[in-house]
DNA sequence: CGCGGGATTGAGCCGAATCAATGCAGGTGG
DNA sequence: CCACCTGCATTGATTCGGCTCAATCCCGCG
């Protein structure tokens, strides 16, 4: 047997053992599609705060989260700096048919990403078509969210921000990759940014963010343990808390 | 000659001499694939400030914007609305893949749009991969400027974010779709928008939209004739006032 | 020329930023 | 094992930008 060969059967069995296998953008391939993507991946670590890559740098490569959470900042001239994304296991990072990266990525946790050179990546798109649909599909839906978290950041005030947040958050722990709560009307969180980050993904300051949470702990919508984890109490009223004419 | 043929014939003239033809996201087909769209295109005509299709309603039809300006909406549970685009000549807009339009299209201008059924729409892009691609291509780019524009919006003060207005309609002058001024250094701008859906593009209210045109016009930035026509006079230092730590 | 609706200007208020001090937890070294 | 240190978080006092409420203006139109 070939090395070539066994280095694909080891890609191979890398890919179908991988936790995001079913709910990352390979879904959209089997067989020997899945073959191709497998041919140029290559797995990349990085720890909590490792810049993955810079706004302006030269797009190197197309990436999925396998496990834990990065985000995507923009830099403002005057040096602050506003995070426009948050990706977690599954979703895909990346700039596509660019040369230069338009956002930082940074990991926000211990991070494990499944990286694909761009070029290459971008050329299976063209003879993937499967693969092209399902990124647009995502692309998408990423761009209507995109567009209602503006209205979030724009329109409401500091505690409604940071109950959409928190009303964000308990939406992906619903998702597949975090288990549920024993109890069905309270939600565990385990908040992923600091109080400094949470201020830059929200477009406030540290001191409001902390205010805000001190208020909703005061309201009765949630309890804390440590400043990381957080119980909502009563989505519902939460909810109602983040859109108060609903 | 059939009627059948002739219809395609009369559409294929149509498409032919469009001014939006060779910048929308048909210039991505030529020859029997435009044909395929020709056969499905249906123009439409709306009158300023008509709802083309409301949010929340069966989407049914993907456009193009022939000529005149489209803003989308979305409405906020208290009854404020925010505007979260606009649309040029060229510019295509739709709710793609999805049964319910996710935000409100209006007619901003006077309005011509080349239309075309959604599902329609969708079956011709599954056979046509390099429609999609121009597609995709262009919802990367929206994608992107939705970041911007979010930064923007959270981030600038008033007076910065009428700026950066300004200078977005300016850039759209530079697109092919309307003439430079002679003058090298002014340019001449009309707005699109009344104060009150400025207002609602930028996050603000219509007094602090109107002083901060007064406060623009007090710095010798930019001069107005009427409510709708802006002269930009120097744009280096609208740019600087828009971001004074570039 | 007068009317109406959008636009401008003004006065006061309110929410979030800023500036400043204190609190707390996790890690390090005595 | 405890005391200290460092970085993050919380709380308080003050300031300031944009909103609200209210009056007037002006442009386009009949």
């Amino acid at each position: 047997m070939s090395l070539a060969a066994t280095n694909e059967m080891i890609a191979d069995r890398r890919c179908s053992t991988c936790p995001v296998r079913s709910h990352a953008i390979c879904q959209a391939l089997r067989g020997v599609e899945i073959d191709r993507l497998n041919s140029m991946r290559s797995p990349r670590k990085y720890r909590r705060g490792d810049v993955i890559w810079e706004e302006g740098s030269e797009a190197d490569f197309i990436a999925i989260v396998v496990s834990g959470v990065a985000d995507l900042d923009k830099l403002l001239p005057d040096g602050r700096e506003h995070i426009v994304g948050l990706l977690f296991a599954s979703d895909w990072l990346g700039q596509l048919f660019s040369e230069r990266n338009k956002v930082t990525a940074k990991a926000v946790t211990d991070l494990e990403l499944c990286c694909f050179p761009r070029q290459r990546f971008e050329q299976a798109l063209g003879q993937l078509p499967s693969l092209e649909h399902e990124m647009f599909i995502r692309v998408l839906s990423e761009l209507e969210e995109t567009r209602n978290w503006l209205v979030t950041l724009v329109r409401k005030n500091a505690g409604q921000r940071v109950a959409d947040f928190l009303l964000t958050l308990a939406r992906k722990n619903d998702s597949p990759f975090c288990p549920h709560t024993d109890d069905a009307s309270a939600i565990d969180i385990i908040l992923p940014l600091t109080r400094g980050e949470t201020a830059s993904y929200l477009g406030l300051t540290i001191e409001t963010v902390s205010r805000s949470f001190t208020k909703l702990k005061l309201a009765g919508l949630i309890t804390m343990d440590g400043q990381r984890k957080v119980r909502i109490l009563d989505r519902e009223a939460l909810t109602r808390y983040a859109d108060p004419d609903d």
